[in-house]
DNA sequence: CCGAAAACCGTACCGCAGGTACAGTAATTC
DNA sequence: GAATTACTGTACCTGCGGTACGGTTTTCGG
């Protein structure tokens, strides 16, 4: 019972870094036993299918991810009581850890699974679905913590900032596996969290006639 | 001789559809070749081998990218003779055209192979590489014209802004096709664009006391 | 119009990987 | 110690990438 869980694990992750490194249809069964030290039987033992390996991949990378996310949002918050402030120190947190591709974060297995999307049924497909979806609401309600503290500046949708950070993440994991550069991914979270400083302090300017004040507010 | 090329285009454009729609693993010859209405024989005479195709298919759509960003940037430089002006109204363009996923813009072919290096030659990577590098380079040059006439906001790197064009497109797609929204390309676009209007108009408040000018010169 | 090159077709074959089936065995756990 | 769990081993089928190679049609320049 527990061993099969370890074998199981094992396997998981062997298979997950082979995805991320080379593509799910370019994994091999027989290359992730090899490394496992088990045999093709004892490996559908487990997973009756490669699809069924792909569920169980997402899942487990789909639970770590979440995990990561309430441990940095949660450290921002007790660094800071201003929503803004825990938010960019959660983003710098979240930059460090980008920052050592490929040990802290080699990849998405989201943006893996995306560009073969026909190799997987349904399921797996409204599993990221249902990922994304709750990533974008988790920072969506963040942002809007901050927006109710502080104006936001106009003419910006906060629906498409939260999106952003996603977005600015996965660009910058493949920009990163493109130029062979860990660093670029560390630099675009960064950048982003320029881009809220800016939404969240500049905006009275913008909004209103009288440009002065408003900078060092809360 | 043109019949010759006229085929090798058909099967560079049925497998690049393929490899977009299912990576480049999961793209079989077979099936392109029964799409294209000839046989395999006929295939390996234009394609030693399917890395050669990868090659070809990197080449023609870096090449396709490259006119749609002549194209895109040059009809902006119409519209305004002020580069802050002719940028967003090329971004602007360039969300229109990301709209219509999947006929506009059905993925990005680097992103597709950055996720399955270990499947090309070094050739191939290299071409991924010097592609992003190029388009990077490209959008930091319009965003120095930019900075030369509209003081920059601090604190943000213009690099990193440069950067985030590719990342933002291509995190955009993933969430697109993730989501199954094709908007939230076209959002993303205009979000970054957002973020470059922010960094080149609300600089002077931060940077200097004087808060006034600088915006409408040239 | 003709000949040569270009652009294929057909067939046969190899090796590898995914996947199935199923009988047998070793290790755990109750 | 028995039952369940966690595998191993063997055998086999399918589909795909890729090679080899001989034959055929199409195209184009002279």
């Amino acid at each position: 019972m527990r061993k099969g869980a370890e074998t199981r694990e094992r396997i998981l992750e062997i298979a997950e870094a082979s995805v991320l490194a080379k593509g799910f249809a370019a994994t091999s069964i027989e290359e992730v036993i090899a490394e496992a030290g088990i045999t093709k039987s004892g490996f559908f033992y487990h997973f009756k299918d490669k699809n069924e390996l792909a569920r169980a991949m997402l899942r487990r990378y789909v639970e770590a991810n979440d995990r990561l996310f309430d441990d940095i949002f949660e450290r921002g918050r007790q660094l800071s009581d201003d929503p803004l402030q825990a938010f960019l120190i959660s983003l710098k947190l979240l930059a460090e850890i980008m920052a050592d591709l490929p040990n802290g974060h080699p990849g998405c297995l989201i943006a893996s699974i995306c560009y073969q999307e026909r190799l997987f049924d349904r399921e797996v497909r409204e599993l990221t679905t249902q990922s994304v979806q709750s990533w974008n609401a988790r920072f969506r309600a963040i942002i809007d913590g901050i927006a109710r503290v502080h104006p936001p500046c106009q003419h910006i949708d906060l629906d498409d900032v939260a999106d952003m950070l996603s977005c600015v993440v996965d660009g910058g994991i493949i920009m990163s596996k493109a130029l062979n550069d860990p660093r670029r991914l560390e630099r675009q979270v960064l950048a982003f969290r320029g881009f809220v400083k800016l939404v969240f302090t500049q905006a009275a300017q913008a909004a209103m006639p009288p440009p002065a004040s408003a900078v060092a507010a809360e």
